[in-house]
DNA sequence: AAATTTTTACAAACTAGTTGGTATGTTTAA
DNA sequence: TTAAACATACCAACTAGTTTGTAAAAATTT
């Protein structure tokens, strides 16, 4: 290895991401990310083949941190409550806390993605749909755990519940965004809080 | 008036807001509406000065059907129901209804937008902030008619209830999309209905 | 009511600038 | 000295927008 690229490639991707969340993704050309990051034309395709490669490593990295997170509130939660509802509440709670203190609104990848999706290759879309449904996995297990010691005040569809988290998540994300208003998703997942603690009841 | 132009003009809108919904704002070009609609170049910028004037149009219409729905299930509910909580129910059902037999994922045309903002004047963006605090508003008020009747289980903020709709409905159109399931709709404004039949209970 | 003028609603061809991507070089560190 | 990590110059295709022209309907005049 010569001289070290990492920090070249970090850099393309920290800029990209913030062009893609301001412009979308064609409407980001490779010469504003050249701008931002003061690199040329030669280095960015030297990092990335095409500019669908930049997208695919893109949404590879978000997803990463995103289940990251998903995974750190899960052993939080776990560590915190042995009882099931405290635990999901817990989980859900970590990120209320996490979005409690944006100072702006925040952006989702797998939503700006899906509303240019002729943009991307099928693959990409796919990886993000596979995505979407590990959090709905890992939320169902927590709810089927709390469904052996509660009962559900009216008749509840697990997979829709699961869903919910995510829908709130990306739901606040695009209001927050149009509304200029970051305080409103923490709001929000409270809200989600709120409902499952009336829904549940100890058997 | 010499030859009647607002077929043309409908048809270069309709067109256009699939073809934005493909490949977002930024990504459709005016050559691809010129195909989609068979017209040419001068026809499109005799109808719009510019891109951008096109994509007001669009978010005008699109805001005028949106409030109209809000104002049609306003009413349905309001003549159904005259207790409050009831009439609150109501209305979410009509959109639980109208979303019940959805054969493709839909899509919103403001989450489009707040996904690629530098591609918009201010104005539009405005515009749709107010769009969605008009939603805000009425919601509101249904629930302030609730309160006067009902007690909340748990504390509540009025304000985020009252964005939680927004919320839901833009966060399942995302997470629709994202898991090609157009059905997930319906059954996560049935969680909220959900939510505020746990939260109430009568004074 | 017939002839003329004006306006509307387009069509076709063009332009200046931007796009993603490439070809060919140069630098740098092991 | 060799391969990795860039830089420079370039290109064909596409971009939004313009220019110029024209058919037809409506308005105005005769």
């Amino acid at each position: 290895m010569a001289r070290d690229g990492k920090p070249t490639r970090d850099k393309i991707l920290a800029e990209s991401k913030t062009l893609v969340f301001e412009n979308g993704f064609s409407g980001t050309s490779i010469d504003q990310i050249l701008e931002r990051t003061g690199i040329t034309k030669g280095a960015f395709f030297y990092h990335f083949k095409t500019k669908n490669a930049l997208a695919q490593a893109l949404i590879e990295e978000f997803a990463r941190d995103d289940i990251g997170h998903m995974q750190e509130a899960l052993q939080k939660a776990g560590e915190l409550h042995s009882d099931p509802l405290d635990r999901l509440l817990q989980f859900i709670q970590e990120f209320v806390d996490m979005m409690s203190d944006l100072t702006d609104p925040p952006s989702c990848l797998y939503a700006s993605y899906t509303y240019e999706p002729s943009q991307f290759k099928p693959e990409i879309l796919e990886f993000i749909s596979e995505t979407l449904l590990t959090w709905r996995k890992t939320f169902e297990q927590l709810l089927e755990d709390v469904l052996k010691e509660y009962n559900a005040k009216v008749e509840v569809d697990i997979a829709a519940l699961a869903n919910l988290f995510t829908v709130i998540f990306e739901g606040s994300y695009v209001v927050s965004k149009a509304l200029n208003d970051p305080a409103l998703v923490s709001g929000q997942l409270a809200q989600l809080k709120n409902y499952f603690q009336l829904l549940f009841e100890k058997k």
